[in-house]
This record gives C-alpha cells, sequence and structure tokens, in this order.
RNA sequence: GCCGGACUAGCUCAGUUGGUAGAGCAACUGAUUUGUAAUCAGUAGGUCCUUGGUUCAAGUCCGAGGUCCGGCACCA
C-alpha cells in the first residue's frame, strides 16, 4: 500500500517553487488540497503556465460570485464558467444591475481577495448537495446536480462564506487570485441557454496575473472598436442604413464600387471554375414556397407581398429558383455537373435582437450557386470548391478562417443510408482539400450535411461566410430529374454553395480586416490628385483625365488648402494614394506619391501610370 | 424575439432641482496660395426618435411605440 499525501505536502518537503498555483497528476488538474500517491509524478501550475490563467479565472469568477451574494444577499447563482479572456457568472437577482454597480461589487471582490479566505474542496453525495443548496434556495443548483445525476458531487467552500457546486479544481486561497480584473459589461442570457425559460443577468469579467496585461486587453478592445466596419463605413463614406428600412443598406457610390468590385472578381472566380450565371425572380408565388417545403419551415422569416389576390413570397433563398431553371428542358447526366450560380439578392426578416451593422442583415445578396451533380460528383466538386474558396479567401487577406462540419440534426428528412453516403463523402473531399475542420454535432440542416466556413470580426465574434451544403431533398420535391445513362429518371444532388456569403457581411469583415485599409484594387479611390497650390490645377486635370483613361479610380482635390490640411482629410478617408503636385512635379512633368503609411516617391507621370495601374489591378486580371 | 442601455445639428457630445437648446469638427461663403495629420473670418444648420399624458411650463417627469448598441436566443 502506497501513502498518499496532499499536494501541499508535498510542495512543502521538495524544493517545489513557492507561487504553486495547483498541479497536474496524470494529465488531471487538481487542486493542492488533493491526496495524491507519495511519489507521484507532479507538474506545477505556477502563474506562467498555460492553463494558470484559466484557473485563475475560474475561482475569480467564484470570487465575483460571493462578491454579489454578499452585496444583494437574495441573489441566486447558477453557472460561471471562463471564456476567452475572461469568465461570466450568471446570476438571477431581484437587484437589476447597472454598471453603476461594477465599483462596488469591484471592491467587493478585492476585500474577498484580501481576506485570504482558504478554499476547500468537498466531497458529498448529490443527495445531500441538493438539501444543501435547497435550504440555500439555489435553486439552479439544485436543478444542475438533479441533471447531472452522479451519486456525488464536489463543493468548493471559501472559508465559511461561502458555497458553490463546482468540479474544480480552484486556487488554494481567495487571496492568490489575481486583482488585476475588470467587471466588463452585464446583459441578459436566458437559464440553460433555452428562450423559455428564466433569462438571468450574466455578468462579464476579464482577469490578468499583471496590470500590464489587464490594461493591453483593454487598449486592444478600444483599437478592436475603432475598426468597427460601421464606424469605418461612414469615415469612408461607403453606406448607412436607417430608421426606415432596418437591416437593410444604402450603398453610396464609394460603397458600392467597392461591391462591385467584389463582384466582378467573383464572377471571374467562378467562371473559371465552370459556372454559368443565372438571376431568378425576387417575388414568387406561395405555392412554388409550399411544394419546397420553406413555406413550412421557414415561414416566419419570409417577407410577403400581396397582390390581386395572391400571395407572393420575396425569396429568402435561390435556391427553388435554380431549380425551375434546371427543369427547363429535359437533362441527361451528361450535362452534370451543372454549375448554376446567382448573385441573388434575398431577404429574411431576421430576429430584430440579431441585426448587426452590414454583418447581420435583412437584405443581402449572396454570392450563391447551386450545382446539380451526381451523388458520384460530390467528391470532386467538393474539392473543387474548398480549393475555389481558398483562393478567393487567400486574395481577400484571409489566411486564417475556420472550417466547421455540421452533421445530421435530430430533425431531418431522408434515409440513414444517404446521410451515412453524403457526410462521409462530404468529409473525405474536405480532408482531401488540406483543410482541416471541427465538427458541428448535430447542426446540419435537415435536408443534408453542410461545411461552414468561418471568419471572425474585430471583437472576435464569429460570422459564416462560405458554406457547402449537400441537398438530396429539393431536386426530388420541386421534380427536378436528369436521364441516366440507362435512361432512368434519377433525381440529381443539388450543392447550395457560397464562398463570400453575403457581400454585405463580406464587406463587412474586409473593412474590419483591414480597418478600411482594403487591398488597392477594391479601393472606391484609389488615388486622389491634389495641389499645393492652385497655381498647377491645370496640370493636375491632366494627370487626373490620364488616370481616368488608363482606368483608375482618381479623384481631383484642388481646395485652396493646406496640403497638410488635404493629406489629413484623405488618410481620414483611407484614400491608400495621393498625388502631390506642387512647382516641382508641374516642372518636370511628375508626381509625387504619398501613400497611407508616410512613404513617398516623386516619379514621372508615365512612370506613375504604369506603376499605378499595376499595383490597383484585380486579381485575375 | 428576450434582458439591459441609448436616442439632442451630418459626426462627437454638453444641457443644473422642469422655465422653451449649446460647443467642437464637418458643410457653405469669403479671405488666404500654402510641401505631407487641422489657416482665418463669417453664415447656415434642430419636429431634442415618434406619440399620448402630467404641468402655468417638458429635451428634462410618466405611459406606449420605433430604431440603434451590448449580450442571450435565432441564423436554410
Amino acid at each position: 500500500m502506497t501513502n498518499k499525501v496532499s499536494v501541499f505536502e508535498i510542495i512543502k518537503r521538495s524544493c517545489a517553487p513557492k507561487n504553486v498555483l495547483a498541479a497536474i497528476v496524470d494529465g488531471k488538474e487538481v487542486d493542492l488540497s488533493a491526496e495524491v500517491e507519495e511519489k507521484a509524478q507532479l507538474e506545477y501550475i505556477t502563474e506562467d503556465h498555460p492553463q494558470a490563467l484559466d484557473l485563475m479565472r475560474h475561482t475569480t469568477a467564484h470570487i465575483l460570485a460571493q462578491a454579489v451574494k454578499e452585496i444583494w444577499p437574495t441573489t441566486k447563482i447558477s453557472i460561471g464558467p471562463v471564456i476567452e479572456n475572461g469568465f461570466y457568472y450568471d446570476i438571477s437577482s431581484e437587484h437589476q444591475l447597472t454598471p453603476d454597480d461594477f465599483p462596488i461589487i469591484e471592491k467587493k471582490m478585492r476585500e474577498i481577495i484580501k481576506e485570504d479566505y482558504k478554499i476547500t474542496r468537498e466531497e458529498i453525495s448529490s443527495q445531500e448537495a441538493i438539501q444543501l443548496f435547497g435550504q440555500i434556495n439555489e435553486q439552479f443548483k439544485v436543478e444542475i446536480i438533479r441533471d447531472l445525476g452522479t451519486p456525488t458531487v464536489t463543493l468548493y467552500r471559501h472559508g465559511d462564506r461561502f458555497v458553490d457546486l463546482c468540479r474544480g479544481p480552484h486556487l488554494p486561497k481567495t487571496g492568490r487570485a489575481s486583482n488585476h480584473f475588470k467587471i466588463m459589461k452585464v446583459a441578459g442570457a436566458y437559464w440553460r441557454g433555452d428562450s423559455k425559460r428564466e433569462m438571468l443577468q450574466r455578468i462579464y469579467a476579464t482577469s490578468w496575473f499583471s496590470k500590464e496585461s489587464l490594461e493591453r486587453y483593454l487598449h486592444n478592445l478600444e483599437e478592436a472598436e475603432k475598426r468597427d466596419h460601421r464606424k469605418i463605413a461612414r469615415e469612408m463614406g461607403l453606406f448607412h442604413l436607417q430608421e426606415e428600412a432596418p437591416g437593410c443598406i444604402f450603398w453610396h457610390p464609394r460603397g458600392w464600387t467597392m461591391y462591385n468590385e467584389l463582384k466582378d472578381y467573383m464572377r471571374r472566380r467562378i467562371r473559371k471554375d465552370g459556372y454559368v450565371e443565372i438571376c431568378t425572380p425576387q417575388m414568387i408565388d406561395r405555392s412554388l414556397w409550399e411544394a419546397s417545403g420553406h413555406w413550412e419551415k421557414y415561414r416566419e422569416n419570409m417577407f410577403i407581398a400581396e397582390s390581386e389576390g395572391r400571395i407572393l413570397a420575396i425569396k429568402p433563398m435561390n435556391c427553388p429558383g435554380a431549380i425551375q431553371i434546371f427543369k427547363q428542358g429535359v437533362k441527361s447526366y451528361r450535362d452534370l455537373p451543372l454549375r448554376l450560380a446567382e448573385f441573388g439578392c434575398c431577404h429574411r426578416n431576421e430576429p430584430s435582437g440579431a441585426l448587426h451593422g452590414a454583418l447581420r442583415v435583412r437584405g443581402f445578396t449572396q454570392d450563391d450557386a447551386h450545382i446539380f451533380c451526381t451523388p458520384q460528383q460530390i467528391n470532386s466538386e467538393t474539392k473543387k470548391f474548398c480549393l475555389l474558396l481558398s483562393n478567393v479567401y487567400k486574395d481577400m487577406g484571409f489566411d486564417d478562417f475556420s472550417v466547421k462540419f455540421s452533421d445530421r440534426p435530430e430533425k431531418r428528412t431522408g434515409s440513414d443510408e444517404i446521410w451515412d453516403l453524403s457526410e462521409n463523402l462530404l468529409q473525405q473531399a474536405t480532408q482531401e482539400a488540406g483543410l482541416a475542420y471541427t465538427i458541428n454535432k448535430g447542426e446540419g440542416a435537415f435536408y443534408g450535411p453542410k461545411l461552414e466556413f468561418v471568419l471572425k470580426d474585430q471583437l472576435g465574434r464569429e460570422w459564416q461566410c462560405g458554406t457547402m451544403q449537400v441537398d438530396f431533398q429539393l431536386p426530388e420535391k420541386l421534380g427536378a430529374w436528369y436521364a441516366t445513362e440507362n435512361g432512368q429518371k434519377s433525381h440529381p444532388i443539388m450543392l447550395h454553395r457560397a464562398v463570400l456569403g453575403s457581400l454585405e457581411r463580406f464587406i463587412g469583415i474586409l473593412l474590419e480586416h483591414y480597418a478600411g485599409r482594403v487591398p488597392l484594387w477594391l479601393s472606391p479611390v484609389q488615388v486622389v490628385i491634389t495641389t499645393i497650390t492652385n497655381d498647377f490645377d491645370d496640370y493636375a486635370l491632366q494627370v487626373f483625365n490620364e488616370f481616368e483613361a488608363n482606368g483608375l479610380r482618381a479623384e481631383l482635390d484642388l481646395r485652396s488648402e493646406k496640403i497638410s490640411y488635404k493629406v489629413r482629410s484623405h488618410i481620414m478617408e483611407k484614400t491608400p494614394i495621393m498625388a502631390i503636385i506642387g512647382a516641382e512635379e508641374a516642372r518636370q512633368r511628375s508626381l509625387t506619391l504619398r501613400y497611407l503609411d508616410g512613404n513617398q516617391e516623386t516619379v514621372n507621370l508615365t512612370d506613375a501610370l504604369a506603376q499605378l495601374g499595376k499595383m490597383c489591378k484585380q486579381p485575375l486580371l
């Protein structure tokens, strides 16, 4: 029999570092109070350990809960997990928290840290735990324990002041938690993430080991907010939204230029990949939506127009329309794969609370396409698509995107065989395309599995852009078929796919990614020509005409302002290049090109034209 | 949709215990002719989100609605 001792004891006896927060035994994190074999291999978690921050934040979350309970004793606590950059705790309280309460809570938390309560772990039977939490009116804890269904649970106490249900591990004492924390915001969150249940108050906080880390984090947040696409769009004069059209964008000339450049680029891309472009009606009679199943499953999100006694739906998706085109004329297996692309303008009545600038809108245009193919062609088409998407994202400057594979949901149609087949084909093709992905269990569409390609905004929020969905339902439902090699009728598989997702969303993400300094070929104004004094306006006008004739998007700024004033104003509009003309340039028929990063060079007009032409060229041209 | 907050000039924001609205920047006009992030002066600009109420009097207090912001839920 081997002797068991606490980690704490081992540290005391050995020459282990002083500032150990917890330990890892057999790959499992444990408290310092944990009893382990005397000769166990221990890894110590000190502040510089990769897992230390989460551990400390977790304990700080408990301290937050204790503080709130001490200030408002009737508060009920639920869960308080660690998240990226911090943690939150969900509570239910008669007291509605406001930011004014944050300093009060923070002060109490500092007191708790200063009091340096001993944190003890205790394992008790679930029944006892239910009784315990029942007595102190912690109904959420009781529910959690019931649902866990384990014979025992673990509790963590802060001295005799606070008790919480928790798996742990935790710091040995509250005093080991860092004082460098900050409560960030309070927001509503449903109990258990279920919109039918009680809404709790979620307190978000961040916490770091050092003051510098905390300050750096807060500074980064501020910087990220400056890159908010809504702010940038206004500064650059790209688009606006207004009350009368919630969730719909008013594109201004500059924004629309960017939009069309992006669209042109995509057109060239997909043409190279064998797509043909179509356009289907904006409004289609209800009967088609009933046949497609949208009327039943998606009615709530559809905008309806009534006319002459019939009900028309404004399309929320392009697929039923695309199928109508496929159905024109008899199709043969020789026609497959048939790739019908559509820059489809869709409207969806998204929940009001979901709207978010250009990233979540009600009216948007997808770079959509529907590929009609045989099951055998799923593999090659998926690979082809993954390659297309990777190339597009690369051209846009996104090396970093995540891929999620969503498999069969509980509510679905189609046999298990067809699900097995399509899931396997899709996964295999993705692997063969060299893309790493995570599994989104049960998140597939009811008609088939899907791939989602996700980009992050400046504040770390994820937005799905690209998608690839296998659909073995809709062609059949809407009566699309082709003649096989044996002359039999067969329903094609339909692949729904988009690279950018929506042009609106993608532009929003581009703006944030580049802080408005988008690649030259996308820039609405590529170069602004300006003069030091009005003496050179004639030459400036000549330059402008030459630029325009060469297909550059140029503007003239002949305001009689100081050059510093004009430089500043164009920097703020994020115009990538200024062509500055003074006495020297006019005499030599040259230009001084000033870039946004402050670099500049003086070149003669002919060279400038060639140089700018090259720089502003779209990919694939 | 749910919880909370906000809404005053194009933008960023002041506006006292309720007494009838202000600044800076932007815009416009004029002067200035200037070498790389703000030249000077003047002018104009408001249904204080909408609406109902309380009051002698409402930007301010109360009710209803709208939009936006932050989360949550949703996201074919």
